[in-house]
Formats: structure tokens, C-alpha cells, sequence
DNA sequence: ATACACGCCTGCTGGC
DNA sequence: TGCCAGCAGGCGTGTA
């Protein structure tokens, strides 16, 4: 399931073979991935027939394709989606293609681009662009010097900024946990605070940091939420440099699924195998309709610490971060794109 | 305003 | 073997 990492490498990948393309026929092979495109701004396919592409920008989970028409393509790949780079006669049997963009490229030839996705959770819609609310670029691409570079797609807005984002404001988010009457992971999902963390990520980094995923925000510490922080940041730049080397940039194969799955996993869907740092059993806890994994030992409910003397029992050792996910990691690593075609 | 349950979706898996 | 519940879960919406 793509969270930050897994969209950033289908960005990037998308990102060189895009620009400056122009989009020369659309097809709707399922209107059900346009449930996020708004009918009354006009029909989609009529609205992106035509258009030149003039960048691939991410924030958090989205993604979105600036237009020269001043309009942006919007993409969020949900629970299974993939945008797959593919030349012009790939077979068309795709069971779970969606829509596929045709495009012409100056350098590059005839590509096309198609959204793949079996549960339909991810969505394509064309929106209009609006000034970020701060001013700074709204999120990562290569280009920031287009016009469009301080605009965000109207759906999107509301969503935070990433926490690899350098306009990310730490403390800002320190403040927001303060004010949170709720879990520390409920927060760490929370897009409207920090964005591009799911379910996967969200279990390593407390992990990472012995925290119990039920702790009160309210009740760490500022130093505790910055070791939590940094931590995320780990987990993702780790995750986001193995995602760098599925990608095959020859031949674009430019694919959100392949990579992360069932490797470099400390706690996440670990359920009864040894903690790396301990040994004890992973359990694995429901949460929100979904579940939550952690070690027993490592990841306890503390008293709160935060504006009060900090209790000498309840200060966790310093984070493990690197080595648990460098050296445990990697004897499990999947391949390539090569890999890709077990499923 | 904030917190949380729910619906959306398909395919796979395990129990009976 | 077939059937069905459970599970995977990000995000928008509705409710309290």
C-alpha cells in the first residue's frame, strides 16, 4: 500500500517522462476512478485532451500533474494503485486498468501512462490550483520555478505538509500533539497534521522509538514528540532510498507496489515473530478497523512526562533506528521490478 | 472544533 | 469442494 516513499518513487519516476508531454487522447475505462473529479468543472476527458504536462509534484500521498492550462491531473493511488510508464503497444489486457493517458513527448516519443487499480480506492480527477496558503512551494518536484510551482490542486489543501518537506514546521507539529486528546499513532495517521504516513510506517517509527502507539499525544514530551519525529523521517528516507534502487529507469517502469512490501520490517505485520531488539513476540492489536502491531516489552503506555519532573524508569533509551532497520533489513529484501511479476 | 465510526472497493485466505 | 467471514486500509463524510 503506497505511503509517502512508495508515492515519491512513482513521482519521480513519472516525473522525467511527463514533462513536457502532451496528452493526446484519454481513456475512461472505469469511471469509478474519477469518484474525486468534480463533474461540474467539465468532463475529464475533454479537459485533459490537449494539455501539456508541466511537472509531477508530491505532497504527502498525492500527486498531481500541473497543466499549461492552468488546471492540474490529480492522483492518489488509495490501497492498490499504480501509474505504470508504458510504451504505446503494451498489451491492453491490464484486468485493473483504469485510465489510460496517451502522450506524445518532444524527446521521448509516444508514452503511455496508465492508473492501475484493483480496489479502487485511488482516484484521477483534474482541479484547479490554488496559491498554498504559506506562500512556499506546495510540494516536491524537481521544478520549482514553474508558475504553478506556490499552487496546490483545491483538493489537496487541506492536506499537511510531509514530514521530509522542508517547509515542514516542526514545532508546529509538537504544538499540535500537545493539543491532541487522542493516541500518538491517531495523530501519526492524521493528514490533516502530518502527511504521508500510513498504517505501515506509522508501526515502525513508534517501533523506533518504544512508544505505545495508544500513548496520549498530550502526554510526551516535546523531546519525546522530536525523537518520534526523527524517527518517521528515518523510517521513510530508509524506505524511500530502497525504493530508489526497484526503480528502473531505462526502460520507465515506474510501479508504487514493487519494493517495500515484507522487508525491512521490524513490527509492521510481524505478529508472533521476535521483536528485533528483545525477542518478544510482536503482538498485533486492533485499531481502528485496521490493525496495529508492536512489541509488548519495548513499546509500553508510560505516565506522562511533559511539564512534569521526568521519571527516571519511564526515559526510554535512545532510538535503534538505523541499525534495527539497516542491518535486520536487508537479507530479506525483494528485487527489482524483475521480482514484480510474482504478484 | 474535535474524535471517531462508517462506506467505499476487490481479492485473497482460513474456517467450516 | 464451496461458501462466507475476515482482512488488507486511505480518505471523505456523517454523527456525537
Amino acid at each position: 500500500m503506497p505511503e509517502l516513499p512508495e508515492v515519491e518513487v512513482v513521482r519521480a519516476g513519472l516525473a522525467p517522462a511527463v514533462t513536457g508531454a502532451r496528452v493526446v487522447a484519454v481513456e475512461v475505462l472505469d469511471a469509478r476512478s474519477l469518484k474525486r473529479h468534480e463533474a461540474a468543472s467539465g468532463d475529464f476527458e475533454t479537459l485533459l485532451t490537449g494539455e501539456r504536462i508541466e511537472a509531477a509534484v508530491r505532497r504527502g500521498k498525492f500527486l498531481w500533474m500541473p497543466l499549461a492550462g492552468g488546471a492540474a491531473l490529480v492522483g492518489h493511488l488509495g490501497m492498490s494503485g499504480q501509474l505504470l510508464l508504458r510504451t504505446p503497444d503494451h498489451p491492453g489486457d491490464d484486468r485493473h486498468a483504469r485510465i489510460r493517458l496517451h502522450l506524445e513527448h518532444p524527446d521521448h516519443g509516444e508514452l503511455r501512462v496508465d492508473f492501475v487499480d484493483q480496489r479502487i480506492f485511488g482516484s484521477m480527477a483534474i482541479d484547479r490550483l490554488l496559491p498554498t496558503s504559506d506562500g512556499r512551494t506546495a510540494g516536491f518536484s524537481a521544478d520549482v520555478t514553474g508558475p504553478w510551482a506556490r499552487s496546490i490542486p483545491s483538493q489537496v489543501a487541506h492536506i499537511a505538509r510531509d514530514p521530509l518537506d522542508p517547509a515542514f514546521d516542526d514545532a508546529a507539529f509538537v504544538a499540535a500533539l500537545a493539543r491532541r486528546a487522542t493516541g500518538v499513532k491517531r495523530v501519526l495517521l492524521d493528514q490533516g497534521v502530518v502527511s504521508g504516513i500510513g498504517n505501515i510506517y506509522a508501526d515502525e517509527a513508534l517501533w523506533a522509538v518504544r512508544m505505545h502507539g495508544e500513548q496520549p499525544a498530550a502526554s510526551l514530551s516535546r523531546r519525546r514528540v522530536r525523537e518520534l519525529l526523527a524517527a518517521v523521517r528515518a523510517v521513510l528516507q530508509k524506505a524511500l532510498a530502497e525504493g530508489g534502487t526497484s526503480f528502473d529507469a531505462q526502460y520507465v517502469n515506474v510501479n508504487g507496489a514493487s519494493g517495500y512490501f515484507a522487508h525491512s520490517l521490524n513490527a509492521y505485520g510481524r505478529t508472533g515473530r521476535p521483536c528485533p531488539r528483545c525477542g518478544t513476540p510482536i503482538v498485533r492489536e486492533a485499531f481502528m478497523n485496521r490493525s496495529s502491531h508492536r512489541c509488548p516489552r519495548c513499546q509500553r503506555l508510560r505516565a506522562g512526562s511533559r511539564g512534569g519532573a521526568v521519571v527516571t524508569a519511564a526515559t526510554p533509551p535512545p532510538p535503534e533506528v538505523d541499525r534495527s532497520l539497516t542491518a535486520a533489513a536487508r537479507p530479506t529484501r525483494a528485487r527489482t521490478a524483475g521480482s514484480r511479476a510474482r504478484g
